[in-house]
Order: structure tokens, then sequence, then C-alpha cells
DNA sequence: AAGCGTAGTGGGGAATTGTGGATAAAACTG
DNA sequence: CAGTTTTATCCACAATTCCCCACTACGCTT
């Protein structure tokens, strides 16, 4: 399982490394594709294949469906680890995140998420003082 | 599978190169046609044949399906990849997708899809706005 | 406390990719 | 049938990307 918080930096080739302890159960191969609240998600290959498939059974007459998987799939890219356990991350993706130099990288259970470290700040604040809501949310999924 | 998102340049001969990491799962021969939203669709020759046998399976009594099948059949050409890796985009097909120099490809799971720079662009900033669908069909298809 | 090992950062060189132009073949027209 | 325009194939340069190696810093162990 993917979890923790680590803090790296995005070089001026626009590699970022992917903290060591994720590498075992990231593999070689994983694909990066646009989150959601300006992140990027870090899928490994198997998880990203599942993702892919039930994707390609969306009918694409509907124009929510296509608008979701162009954002999706033409967002993704294919991000194989350097031999440092780097990934590359491509011009519009780091625009898309907003990425300056310090970046914030956290497993979130099946898949990692990039932030942006002054990005990533704010969203815990913010987060953080609706404690009120997180502790309803827990109860929900029963846990006390 | 064929994802990412490449902006290239269409030369003064409406020639387009297909990115570098597409051109083995393309093969030498593609089929380029209409597609929806304003975008073209490029098919790999097998795929194209199945989808060209789908379609002939439609009921030709409704005349939506009458006139997406023409617009879809008839806008299609054969389009192979030169030494390069480029294909030519006909005339009609340039303007109906309304291209100019910078064009976007990007690559949708079996298809991939060319679109005027700036039609991209525009097309994305409108549905990333689009947060709460984007999060529903996630959830639809399983991605937590 | 010191040394060894691992992890993160940065840089250099080589190979690949994209783009534009040049030359050759083909088609069209007068 | 010849001249002109259009289409296709090929080549070369320039820029980017990729891959490998080296350095530094931190942490852990002994």
């Amino acid at each position: 399982m993917l979890i923790g918080e680590f803090t790296h930096n995005l070089d001026e080739k626009k590699r970022v490394a992917i903290p060591a302890k994720f590498r075992k159960e990231i593999g070689k191969k994983a694909v990066v594709t646009r989150g959601l609240d300006n992140c990027l998600f870090v899928y490994p290959l198997s998880e990203w294949e599942k993702v892919a498939e039930k994707l390609s059974t969306l009918p694409m007459g509907q124009s929510d469906n296509r608008n979701f998987s162009r954002l999706f799939l033409a967002g993704a890219v294919d991000a194989s680890l350097d031999s440092m356990g780097r990934i590359l991350i491509p011009d519009y993706l780091k625009k898309f995140a907003g990425l300056k130099d310090k970046v914030v990288i956290t497993g979130v259970y099946k898949k990692l998420e990039i932030w942006d470290a002054g990005a990533w700040e704010k969203y815990k604040s913010r987060i953080e003082k609706q404690t009120d809501i997180l502790a309803e949310k827990l109860g929900e999924v029963g846990v006390y």
C-alpha cells in the first residue's frame, strides 16, 4: 500500500524522484495523468491498465464520456522510471498542476499524487480546518 | 495503448509528424477521418477495419445513422506514414478541423485525435472546470 | 562518533525526433 | 505533347530527450 508524504525537487529537466519507499511497489513502469484538485495521479502500470480497460467500455456517444476519456487518456503519459528512480513530467502536465521546483509526492492507497508544494500546503490547511466534516466521513466508512 | 498529448507543426505541405511513441503501435498504414467535437480521428488500419465493420451494422433506417456513416466513411482517407513518420492531411479535413500550423495530437486508447492547438486549449479549459462531472466519472470507472 | 550505505540532485554526451527543404516522379492543362 | 503545377520520397540539420555517471547529504549501524 502506498502511503506517506515526501517533498522532492523537480529539476530543470522536469524530472522528479519517486521516493525510494514506493519504488518496489510501483515497479519500473508507471503512468502519470491529470488528477482532481489540480494534482497529478501516478499509477503503477498494472493499476493503470485496469482503469483504462474500464474507460474503454464507456459509450462514446455521450459527450460527457468523451470529455472524460480525453482528459484522462490524452493527459496520461508513460512514465518509466530511469535508473535513478525518476520520472519525467511533460510540459503540459507540469503546467496543469502548476508545478514549480518544489513538489510533494503523496501515497494514496493504490496510486501516488504529485502536488506543487505551495498548492499542497494551502490544500492541507484548508482541509485541516474542516475537522467536523472529516470526522463525519470517518464515521461513514466505519472508522472510530 | 495510445496515450499522451503532443504539439506538432503542420507544415506548408500539410504534413504532420506522428509522435515517435505512437509509431510502432500504428504501423505504417493509418486512416484519417472526421471525428467528433471538431477534431480528426486517426486509426491504425486494423482498428479502422473493425470500426467500419461496426458502422455497417447500424440500421440505415434512421437518418442520424446515415448521416454519421456518410461523414465518417466518406471522409476517411488512407494516410500512410512516410519515411519520417508523417501523414498527409487533405484540404477538406484540414478545413473541417480548422487546423492552423500548430496542431495537437492526442492518444485516446485505440486511436489518435488531431486538434487545432487553439481549439484544444479552449476545449481543455472548458472541460477541466467541470470537476464534478469528472469526479463522478472517475467513480464510475472505479478510481478512488 | 565515524564510516558505510542509500537516496536525492545535477550534469554531460549520445542517440533519437521533428522540421524544413531539395530532388524526383506524376498528373493536369493548354 | 510539352510545360507547369502538384504530389511523393528522401536527405540533412537542429533541438530535444534519454541514459548514464558522479557528487553530496543524510541516516543508520557498529
